[in-house]
DNA sequence: GCGACAG
DNA sequence: ATCTTGTCGC
């Protein structure tokens, strides 16, 4: 893949952490994809024993065919630690090395996180999504802000997440007896572009097979290569 | 001051 | 996130 050049620096105090996002917050662009997505990537982050290591992976996942098209990793020291609301810093690098390993092009991209859905609606999908200038959503296992009701105990059943008198995602059930997503925007997408590739994604289980296989890519790697 | 808090 | 045993259910 060609991706823009990096744009700021990524080892620097909390402080600035959430100044930077508060600025790049502003580049977030809410618009419905500008076609049907076919090849969607699911990334997901897994560290090492000792925590100094992380290895991000891609699963780029052809929706149509429903069959893996393309994978890859990329291992890098873990430079920042894991503060509520600056997940990025932590995820983030080693997730766009990996992207950079990218043959194909993938029409959407799927974030293990929050999106919108982040105090100060730039979570990891925003995020990651604006610096490469891609369309990305949020698939979250869990809230972090914001509330919302139960969603009723049906595929595809769905309730608003609020925060501070604004919509930033919905909680969706993509499987009956099991807890919801936290569905939000990232990137150039619109919630309910977001929200219908989720459930399009999600064939046998909770999470969307994009970002379940990623997960099991990851955790793969890191076990057999400590 | 106290509880909550993506992965 | 990772660690960690058994357990309930299809």
């Amino acid at each position: 893949m060609n991706l823009p050049r990096a744009r700021h620096r990524w080892n620097i105090s909390p402080k600035k952490a959430v100044l930077l996002q508060r600025r790049l917050a502003s580049e977030v662009m809410d618009t419905p994809l500008e076609s049907p997505p076919r090849r969607v990537a699911g990334g997901d982050v897994s560290v090492t024993q000792d925590g100094s290591g992380l290895i991000a992976g891609w699963v780029v996942w052809d929706v149509k065919n429903a069959t893996v098209l393309e994978t890859v990793v990329a291992r890098q020291p873990a430079r920042f630690p894991y503060v509520p609301g600056l997940l990025s810093f932590r995820e983030a690098p080693s997730l766009i090395a990996a992207a950079r390993k990218l043959v194909c092009e993938p029409d959407v991209f799927m974030m293990d996180g929050q999106g919108l859905a982040h105090p100060r609606r730039f979570g990891i999908a925003c995020h990651f999504g604006v610096l490469i200038d891609r369309p990305t959503l949020g698939c979250a296992k869990s809230r972090l802000c914001g509330i919302h009701d139960t969603p009723a105990d049906a595929v595809g059943a769905s309730k608003p997440l609020h925060h501070e008198g604004q919509l930033l995602g919905r909680v969706v059930r993509t499987r009956p007896g099991v807890n919801p997503v936290y569905v939000s925007i990232g990137h150039r997408i619109a919630l309910a572009d977001a929200i219908r590739l989720t459930l399009k994604c999600c064939t046998k289980f909770r999470l969307p097979e994009p970002c379940r296989l990623a997960h099991q890519l990851v955790t793969k790697v890191r076990m057999n290569a400590p």
